[in-house]
DNA sequence: ACGTCTGAAGTAACCGGTTACCTGACATCG
DNA sequence: CGATGTCAGGTAACCGGTTACTTCAGACGT
């Protein structure tokens, strides 16, 4: 069974009896041409089941193209949240959207910018921090030249500028504000001692997260303690593991507990209910991003506008806006899982 | 400042002071190329940086086209983790993938279709439940030939085949079994009066959820009891509006519920809690698809393979395995949820 | 020494659209 | 009535690659 040949253009025009410039004309847009003409064109075009090679029409003409958001995993509510949010504003906008997935390595992110560029899409929008090397900085510094120079622009969401002078347009939560407080919040019920579950070194987010922590803590006059301030990736397992080896080595030397992220917090939760610790009773706990198991933890959080900047990062990359870079406010949603201390 | 013009294959030749052809060979594959004359063609390439022409190779190149995936919302685990089965899966074969969202509208549905095939998309997988009415049927129908002809694959994963001869291949979970199962839990833990929250009339997946349920019921002996089958979407909200009208009612009438996913379940919880019921003390439940919020509110639940659906939906669309229609296997995940009741 | 074979590289047609430019019919005007 | 303008529609070049076919130089055989 050989593939029949596809329908093209000029089969439209020989059964229309017409050129193919005029076929072109009638799916194309605004030249004149007689209704008549355009009838049996559209004639032709339904019997034969014609579709046009966009591919062809990317070729030719000076076609908008795709725009493409670069996540870690679709898997995870933040990063889906997101991409919803492009998706959306690029329907909006008549634009197709391309979802691509690196799995957190940099080196396939590399690699799919590079795909991105083939495809001539007009926009990439990279999502989420990343651990940054050299290297890698080097040669994501080229690209994004390169992109500027085809007329494409690269977006940075949530993540550090690539450097001065370099062509990105940024836009990000307030991750500095919303930690600050989150943190602030736990302060005036009373908490001192509260432990930051989610330390990463070198990772934009997690590090403007606890510059926050730490600033409030300062302005409270609360000491900061290193032992405090624990490391974890941002998933639930590594929230469980890690509250798991801390409750290990004794008693808990803290009252509250500051996840770096909802996922975290679900994992330092189930790690604390398995203590025999109950939340909010023995012990107070924030998330943060605010995506969906918080609301079922009854978890106090701080909500990110997931879907706007999405969005925003759609509008930067088309231009409609400029203000570059951006930060979208967040807020805290205050559930019930923090208790007020009483008076020492 | 006016773009300057693209690198092409034409300027790279130039350089290197070779054909067109050259450039090509030794950027395309097999056909065999002085190694003093590749480095001169990869030292130009280098040196304009120049990147080819996507379309443009597909065009001319009989080339393996895009693997496109059809989802109502992203933001939605469910469909999220079947999208990052096909996305890995593509990935892995070496294909680009495309993910686009309908909003659950037909028509929105039916134009993506359409745009896939301008795109010469080489596979279309659809997911997920539709209301399907008449006029959508014969659309889809239409495209389904109209793909097959081109040679391109059309997958529906875990929705209804269109109709006998229509070129489609059919994955989908054993929705009927895993809802038997679950069902069955409950009735050996001497629950008799199940609530089914999530009927939703036309719908594929709730359609055979609640056949498994009702074929449990009947295998142990329990009359049906249409009071017992209320209706309700598939998300949070409904879940929690549909428990609030039925607890406004008067106290429960069953002694566990059955909701048609875990969405429903967590609404179904929270409207429980509100009530003053606890779960599993006051009122046992069961959820559905075994995503995120299960885990976290213990909830006993039916795990799907989702990142397998997607994965075999590629490799259906594929050929490299053509069992069709192929169910995929389910569990129960015993959490939490559910208390047996004492003999009466 | 001459014909033949082999392998690297070049030439140009082609993929399927778009569009600048051209043609020809008809209306309009001095 | 011929010059000019208007407008629908046709012709063919072009977008940027791939590849069938051709060319040509050097190796080899007799």
């Amino acid at each position: 069974m050989t593939t029949p040949r596809r329908v093209t253009i000029r089969d439209v025009a020989r059964k229309a009896g017409v050129s193919v410039a005029t076929v072109s004309r009638v799916l194309g847009g605004d030249y004149p041409v007689l209704a008549v003409t355009r009838n049996k064109v559209m004639r032709a075009v339904r019997e034969l089941d014609y579709v046009p090679n966009a591919h062809a029409r990317a070729l030719s003409a000076a076609r908008p193209g795709a725009i493409a958001i670069v996540v870690n995993t679709i898997a995870v509510p933040y990063y889906a949240l997101i991409a919803q949010g492009v998706e959306d504003q690029a329907a909006q906008e008549g634009r197709l959207s391309l979802i691509c997935t690196t799995g957190g390595d940099n080196g396939r992110e590399l690699s799919i910018v590079q795909l991105l560029r083939e495809q001539r899409a007009e926009a990439v929008i990279l999502v989420g921090s990343v651990i940054v090397d050299e290297e890698y900085r080097k040669r994501m510094t080229e690209y994004a030249h390169a992109l500027a120079a085809a007329g494409s622009r690269l977006v940075l969401c949530g993540r550090p500028p690539l450097g001065e002078g370099v062509p990105a347009l940024v836009v990000g939560f307030d991750n500095t504000g919303g930690a600050h407080a989150v943190t602030a919040h736990l302060l005036s019920a009373g908490h001192r001692r509260i432990l930051y579950l989610g330390v990463r070194p070198g990772h934009t987010t997690s590090d403007t997260r606890v510059a926050g922590y730490r600033s409030a803590l300062a302005e409270h006059g609360v000491a900061l303690d290193p032992s405090l301030e624990v490391e974890a990736e941002f998933d639930r397992d590594a929230g469980y593991a890690a509250m798991n080896r801390r409750l290990a080595e004794g008693p808990p030397d803290f009252t509250a507990v500051f996840a770096g992220n909802d996922l975290v917090a679900a994992g330092a939760i189930q790690s604390l209910h398995e203590h025999g610790l109950r939340v909010p009773h023995d012990m107070s706990i924030v998330g943060y991003d605010d995506v969906p198991p918080a609301q079922d933890l009854h978890l106090t959080t701080v909500h990110l506008p997931h879907d706007e900047l999405g969005r925003a990062a759609v509008r930067l990359a088309l231009g409609r806006v400029t203000t570059s870079p951006m930060t979208l406010g967040t807020h805290i949603v205050v559930r019930d899982s923090v208790r007020p201390l009483g008076p020492r």
